[in-house]
DNA sequence: CTAGAACTTGACACTGATGTCAGTTTCAAG
DNA sequence: CTTGAAACTGACATCAGTGTCAAGTTCTAG
């Protein structure tokens, strides 16, 4: 498919898509006229590119990241380095934390709420 | 306390602090020659910007919710009006959804995290 | 009184993903 | 062919919180 309907498919815009390409995250064929040609699979992978960027990794560590996944369709095609596992395990940690923060401000934020709904 | 130790204290910089400040986040004293002067209260009150801002709202945001937050010490001293009610019910679907999408990426990292340490 | 630590304001830089615009080229249907 | 939609590259803008530097002022211990 092309950039246009990967967009639409996925929600994600013709801009990122290129910078995803740009960055390394996000193959893409071309056409004898220069035009991007993705495969089906790549759906999944958008996808899964934006939860990682949504979730405060940046592109270079998605990057790296990518190749050790295990695909929709298929193994991983590579295995973490340890330098790559101490990278990954201090993002968990990091998460984590952000998770423990957006819990407690979701708290915060439906104590106005009902306070103001009148309980 | 002045902003040195309320920076130490929070682990914020004095920068942010003054920022917060500028932004009407954080209220503070002066000392006659114009030093700023903080009450203890700043301190948690400052945890609870630093986890605002990591749960993803913007200083605006988090300056019109705060009267409405019941302080370490003492009740709300506004209730959320309609609209703002509106905004923050927004903000928690939000949060929701980062959430969801950060638990999903997690998931992810323990898969590749534990592929490469031997399962 | 004095030295040096701590504080002040103001300004500019950065980050990094994304938006947007311009000018050109390719694709596909009629 | 022609034509309009879709895609290409490249460049510059944005956002918002934070870092950093400079030049000057205030505070406090000795």
């Amino acid at each position: 498919m092309r950039i246009g309907e990967l967009a639409r498919r996925t929600g994600v815009s013709e801009r990122s898509l290129r910078y995803y390409e740009e960055q390394g995250l996000l193959a893409a064929e071309r056409t004898p006229g220069g035009h991007r040609e993705y495969p089906e699979a790549a759906v999944d992978r958008v996808v899964r590119i934006q939860e990682l960027f949504a979730a405060g990794l940046c592109s270079s560590k998605i990057a790296r990241l990518l190749p050790c996944m295990r695909d929709a369709d298929g193994g991983p095609s590579a295995v973490a380095t340890p330098k790559l596992v101490e990278d990954l395990a201090a993002e968990r940690e990091r998460i984590d934390r952000t998770i423990a923060d957006l819990l407690r401000s979701r708290e915060t934020l439906d104590e106005v709420i009902d306070a103001a709904r009148g309980r």
